[in-house]
RNA sequence: GGAUUCUUAGCUCAGUUGGUUAGAGCAUCUGCCUUACAAGCAGGAGGUCGUAGGUUCGAGUCCCACAGAGUCCACCA
């Protein structure tokens, strides 16, 4: 027999390692048709947090549903090696032992780097058995494991072979902690405060200078030109001439470029063609030198004389200082703007020239928008909106920076010797050297869906069943990262989009609506949550919580909320443990008006249900379950069934029902569900897990009672309200009528909790007050009339509640009436709407006559 | 500059082909220890659905404008 409260941390103990013992997460059963979800991998030292439980959870629940609706579901876990992540903290720890990453070597780091993963890597796994991860651990997978690295080396090859794939000097996103460059994604714009230094640049040969404006002085040692607009009236003429840069003492030439922007800073801009973006364009179209002025750990190199060796910033204190002492500074003009830091080491990126490895876009950007148009093979994003912005991300279309001057992830297939280059995996002979740089971990992250189903392998059996796959969810904060390269990196390689679904969730934040983050010491572990509500409640939560692509606020008092809601199934489910101990079998036949009317209503929701879990709308799941459960299971049928619980009928239907409530909630709640099911007496499988998802069965629908029941229902209340607004005491007597059914007079009598001594005699009821509830409808009509001494203030009391309920049923009958006398509508509504409407009307009418005629008395 | 989301009860949020009197949790008020559950039960109060227009017989829902909040992309000498 169940506890009387339900206790998470027992019920989640054991479960997970039995299922999995008993080889429940496992795919292969090639009867069924395969329905496959790929794990976004975690970073493999990362630690799980709140983010990552709502996106496992959401999968578990389509992995679960799935499994159980006669799938065979491959749910394929793993982790990323995370290049710079994992990287910068082997490093910080090899730092505090006082050990330099370059002294040690590169052979001896890396070793550094699997040590650390075997250590922290368990991490990962544990976090997903606390969420009850239904996943096929037989088939994990590493970014840095063969299926990756040959895939990886096999996709860079093909794609150098086809030129997609090319090796350019440009300017790229320096980050100069890690010393690496990074992709256009990895910068995080951040709005600074900075400043608009004017400079004089004197004009060759006058006392005329320029005002030249800029907000990194320290990058004038690479200026080798200056720009006006050609079409700027104050300029123009200069055009030709020559300027000195201050300081450097160097002649450069004052050019025309339509970069320059006459309403912009003072319209004349110098030109660093090494350290900035643009003015790499301007220095293309001018044939300009590029000068690099920095090492690649942002400190001033030999072309900067007596500042070399000084950290850019160090630089440009004492450089101001020095244009200020030559009268070269006209003056410091404070200003906010945007600059981009480093997504991993937060460290402003330095916009660096160097050679750098990447992915031609262009025509992989087309062939997904393209893919997109094509009904069939496009995919699918939930919510719809995500595959706007997708398409918006492919047309703008830069390229993909993919070399990363690290040790940690996937070296570059590239030899060279001399003068030539060849791509391969394996050395091509004697005095080749490999390309010292590793790919950017998403570069293999792209891969990942067909990747770890053996794409590249010998045996491509999981592959050929499992790919493409059917569901992919992940946070929006990913999507050009990882969405978009997934995607036509799939298109490319196997032709097929890596996914057909593709539902998109949003970030978790702090109930104030900010992000949650270290630095704001406003985080919640999900493990905590776990111990303190179960790992059932914070899935149920998170996943019912929110509309799709939304962020959701948590709010732990939703959570023990939802805490409650699992109890007040434990306890429905010890109710009816505790009254159908006997029962051998599920008998549906001979069924009460109550029973019958539960298990339409039953029905029902087993539709609606899936309808919505087809369309991933979890949060309608939750809203239809919970007042399924609550409102009709609980509150009505339970209290219902005690006055009929020896009925085997009755006893079936409680059964019947609880088990599909549980077969429902299962891929929310999976611990709890499981269980209860593990006590029911008459079970069809040895685990729910493996037990068949709920089905519509028409034969189980009894509509006319659904509407019989629903007015007995409003009746019960309509009689409840009167008991307590009258303040009628337990000992008032009744008189009751039902024309219906003596079945139902007794239910009702039951419910309402009146008794054989409360009936009336004619000789007392003479000398009583009395209130009475009538109900009449085409299929129930009944009558309660209650008797009891009343006192003046009471008679009051009640005449004042009949006005009110007189006021609102005559502003309904009028709206109603003026609804039906509109021929528009008459016309144009539904049937069954306007007859409902006009039945109302009928009942209104009824009852305010019964009101005026009380009123009279 | 472009895109996009949000604005519904005191708070946090649902409301998905437009259709009863707009729902839930928490908080609040009233009455109940009724033998599954007081972490509960039975009720009550609380909303002109951001503002202003439009389409429609009918708008929280569709369209337009505006206001406020947020996010993404681009730009950022």
């Amino acid at each position: 027999m169940l506890d009387t409260k339900y206790n998470h941390l027992d019920v989640e103990k054991d479960k997970y390692e039995n299922w999995k013992e008993k080889g429940y997460f496992k795919c292969g059963d090639t009867s069924k048709e395969p329905f496959t979800i790929i794990l976004p991998p975690p970073n493999v030292t990362g630690k799980l947090h709140l983010g990552h439980a709502w996106d496992v959870s959401l999968q578990d629940i389509m992995a679960r549903y799935k499994r159980m609706d006669g799938y065979d579901v491959l749910w394929l876990p793993g982790t990323d090696h995370a290049a710079i992540a994992t990287e910068s903290k082997v490093v910080k720890k090899l730092k505090s032992e006082g050990i330099n990453k370059y002294d040690l070597g590169r052979e001896k780091f890396l070793e550094a780097c699997w040590d650390w993963t075997r250590e922290y890597g368990g991490n990962i796994r544990k976090e997903w058995a606390h969420m009850g991860c239904s996943l096929d651990y037989s088939k994990e997978r590493f970014t840095l494991d063969e299926y990756s690295v040959k895939a990886v080396n096999k996709v860079f090859i093909e794609m150098y072979k086809k030129g997609l794939i090319y090796k350019g000097k440009r300017i790229i996103n320096w980050d100069p902690e890690a010393k690496t460059a990074l992709s256009n994604e990895e910068v995080i714009y951040k709005d600074t405060k900075g400043a608009f230094y004017h400079i004089k640049y004197f004009i060759e040969g006058t006392n005329d200078y320029l005002d030249v404006a800029t907000t990194r002085p320290e990058t004038l040692f690479g200026d080798t030109a200056v720009a006006v607009n050609p079409k700027d009236d104050r300029y123009k003429d200069l055009i030709g001439k020559n300027v000195i840069v201050p300081i450097v003492d160097r002649v450069v030439p004052i050019i025309g470029d339509i970069h320059a922007d006459i309403d912009k800073g003072t319209g004349v801009v110098k030109i660093t063609p090494a350290h900035d973006p643009n003015d790499f364009e301007v220095g293309n179209r001018h044939n300009l030198e590029r000068i690099v002025i920095m090492d690649e750990t942002a400190h001033m190199n030999e072309e900067t004389g007596k500042y070399n060796g000084l950290d850019r910033f160090e630089c440009r204190d004492k450089l101001l200082k020095e244009l200020e002492e030559k009268d070269l500074l006209i003056g410091i003009e404070e200003i906010t703007h945007s600059v981009g830091y480093s997504e991993r080491t937060d460290v402003m990126v330095e916009p660096y020239l160097s050679e750098q490895w990447f992915v031609k876009m262009e025509g992989l950007a087309k062939d997904l928008i393209n893919m997109q148009q094509d009904k069939d093979n496009k995919v699918n994003f939930y919510p719809k909106r995500y595959e706007k912005t997708i398409i918006q991300k492919a047309e703008e279309c830069y390229d993909w920076c993919i070399s990363r001057q690290l040790w940690w992830g996937i070296r570059i297939p590239i030899w060279y010797k001399n003068d030539e280059i060849k791509a391969s995996v394996e050395s091509p002979g004697e005095g080749w050297v490999q390309d010292k740089d590793v790919l950017d971990t998403w570069f293999s992250s792209a891969l990942w869906p067909f990747s770890t189903l053996g794409w590249a392998m010998e045996d491509k059996s999981l592959f050929e069943r499992y790919y493409p796959t059917n569901f992919m969810s992940t946070g929006y904060d990913i999507l050009f990262f990882w969405v978009y390269r997934m995607m036509f990196q799939g298109e490319q390689f196997t032709g097929k989009n890596p996914f057909k679904d593709c539902y998109m969730h949003g970030l978790i934040r702090a109930k104030d609506g900010r992000k949650m983050s270290k630095s704001l010491g406003n985080g919640v572990e999900p493990i905590e949550m776990v111990e303190k509500y179960g790992a059932d409640a914070l899935r149920f939560y998170l996943t019912t919580s929110s509309a799709p692509g939304l962020d959701l606020r948590f709010d732990e008092e939703k959570l023990s909320a939802t805490w409650n809601f699992i109890n007040k199934i434990w306890n429905a489910s010890r109710f009816t443990l505790m009254n159908i101990e006997d029962i051998k079998e599920i008998n549906l036949d001979n069924l009460s008006f109550s029973d019958k009317w539960i298990l339409t209503k039953y029905n029902d929701t087993v539709k609606i249900v899936r309808k919505n879990m087809d369309k991933y709308e979890f949060q309608n799941v939750g809203t239809e379950l919970y007042n399924f459960i609550w409102s009709d299971f609980c509150d009505f049928y339970i209290e219902a069934s005690k006055f009929d619980i020896d009925n085997e009928g009755t006893k079936s239907t409680l059964l019947y029902v609880l088990t599909g409530i549980l077969k429902m909630l299962h891929p929310f709640m999976p611990f709890v569900t499981e269980e209860i099911y593990q006590m029911l007496p008459v079970k069809s499988a040895e685990s729910i897990m493996i037990s068949n998802y709920p089905k519509y069965e028409k034969k189980l629908v009894f509509s006319d009672t659904l509407e019989l029941m629903n007015s007995i229902r409003d009746f019960i209340t309509k009689a409840r309200i009167s008991k307590k607004d009258n303040n009628i005491k337990k000992d008032c007597k009744y008189t009751f009528r039902c024309s219906t059914d003596q079945k139902i007079e007794n239910l009702i009598c039951d419910m309402l909790k009146l008794t054989k001594e409360n009936i009336a005699y004619q000789e007392e009821i003479d000398t009583f007050e009395s209130i009475s509830v009538d109900y009449d409808n085409h299929i129930f009509n009944a009558n309660l009339v209650f008797y009891f001494e009343v006192s003046s203030e009471d008679k009051a009391k009640e005449q004042e509640s009949l006005l009110k309920q007189k006021e609102v049923l005559e502003s309904q009958i009028a709206r109603r009436e003026k609804l039906l006398s509109n021929q528009g509508y008459v016309n144009n509504a539904p049937k069954e709407l306007v007859e409902e409407e006009r039945t109302k009307l009928d009942n209104e009418k009824k009852e305010l006559e019964l009101i005026n005629l009380k009123l009279k008395d």
